[in-house]
DNA sequence: CGCCCGTTTGAAATAATTCAACACCGGTGG
DNA sequence: CCACCGGTGTTGAATTATTTCAAACGGGCG
């Protein structure tokens, strides 16, 4: 196993503004711990003080809320590179739980760390607050998705958005894994996982994917994208930093 | 009429981290031009490249996005003082709609004015920066309140928010307005507007609120609350910005 | 006065949930 | 090696929340 470091964490970065040198390898000389946990490991609760920035070097995580009469809802998917807790920067205490999808290997970065960083070197600042902005898209977009589209539109939209970040735009027709349960995607889409599971099966029997165990493919990747309402313009995937 | 100013933002800004004197005063110090709009004006399209970013100086204003099939959902509400186009601060174009809701002043500063401010201050930054914490936090809140719970449940929380965010938390059976239609909240919650006005009436009949006219009075909030099983805490009312 | 936008109400239609039972699959222990 | 186990997926039938469609009402404003 290649000895853990924040490269990838800093490539995700880099992709979105223009950092220095010298910032990167600051954000490079940042100290963590290194830890490897099981599938639906609670990285935050609800309530807790956020000591310390969790950094997904692989495997995924999600963000939920649980509301009053028990039901669960999944407000983000988080993929590797991603670091997880920057939601709770500058807040005394946490408003939702983050767990993980699948089993993963994290960098665990003191918070205090992270904010000294961000006080030194207005660039990361920059790249950590578009970051941001582009989660906060992300996020405006799900409440469209769940308030405005029915559960099929719905589905397939969360599949291609699902699909867009995890290998780019131009994935036409390729395998991939969604590292979740028909559970997870019902409590993702504010939907049970019954109706889920007869929503993939439709999805299957008009030859839009098709399954082997957890894989998924695009079938017909254009056809899916029109049943889902879907545009990647949402995710900025070609925003680059504006600076001055 | 006063002259007008940014010392409402500035206030905002200072309830949750602490600002020196030198960053009030290059705040107040930013160039803009004042403006009064009518209801319903657009301050950002979908797909704009943001050259401005408004201040509400008064009124209120909203986001929302519109689906394939004509469907439109307010993603989020902004109250007077808010700077409603910082989530485009460094993104190349925007990915939703701004409209006022009520008419409104504005104060119109540059974009750029603004990208130099935070470059130079870092504590208008970490400032900005907590402020977007909260609004995200807002976010999730509303995803989870769209997707798992029931339109009754839906409706009280929202109103609960609303209050709490224009009077505090502790106005109990307080009288406000609500500056919206019964077909904006529909688009706010993911309902018809037809639906809406039914909860609405059966929050009267039961209740717990009474109205005159657009106004809106909490006739039992503890209940009320209780319905939209609604607690503050997303809110973040009393953070204090972290630092160190 | 009359018009228009927003509200109100009812009845019929439908999307999604609920409940319940069963099948499948990979893993564990006998 | 097989048997069993728990979690996940699959399916059907009945129920329900919410939408849709349609029509009427009300009040503020030109």
């Amino acid at each position: 196993m290649p000895e853990p470091d924040l490269t990838l964490f800093v490539r995700k970065l880099e992709r979105k503004g223009q950092l220095a040198a010298a910032d990167v390898e600051a954000i490079l000389a940042l100290p963590f711990s290194h830890k490897s946990v099981p599938p639906a490991t609670y990285l935050v609760r609800e309530g807790e003080p956020p000591r310390n920035c969790a950094i997904l070097l692989s495997g995924f995580a999600y963000r939920h809320k649980i509301v009053g009469d028990g039901g669960r809802q999944i407000v983000s998917l988080h993929l590797p590179g991603e670091a997880v807790d920057l939601q709770n920067l500058y807040l005394s205490y946490a408003d939702h739980n983050m767990q993980t999808l699948t089993q993963a290997e994290l960098a665990v970065v003191p918070m205090t760390a992270l904010r000294s960083l961000l006080d030194e070197r207005p660039a990361v600042s920059r790249a950590i607050l578009l970051h941001m902005l582009v989660e906060a898209a992300i996020m405006r977009e799900w409440v469209t998705n769940i308030g405005r589209r029915d559960a099929r539109t719905r589905l397939a939209h969360l599949l291609c958005e699902f699909a867009v970040r995890l290998n780019g735009p131009e994935q036409t027709g390729s395998l991939y894994e969604v590292p979740m349960t028909q559970e997870q995607l019902g409590d993702a889409l504010g939907l049970t996982s019954v109706h889920v599971n007869r929503l993939i099966r439709s999805f299957e029997a008009e030859g839009l994917i098709s399954r082997s165990r957890r894989a998924l493919r695009f079938a017909d990747h254009p056809a899916l994208r029109e049943v889902g309402d879907f545009s990647s313009l949402y995710l900025h995937l070609d925003d680059q930093l504006i600076l001055g």
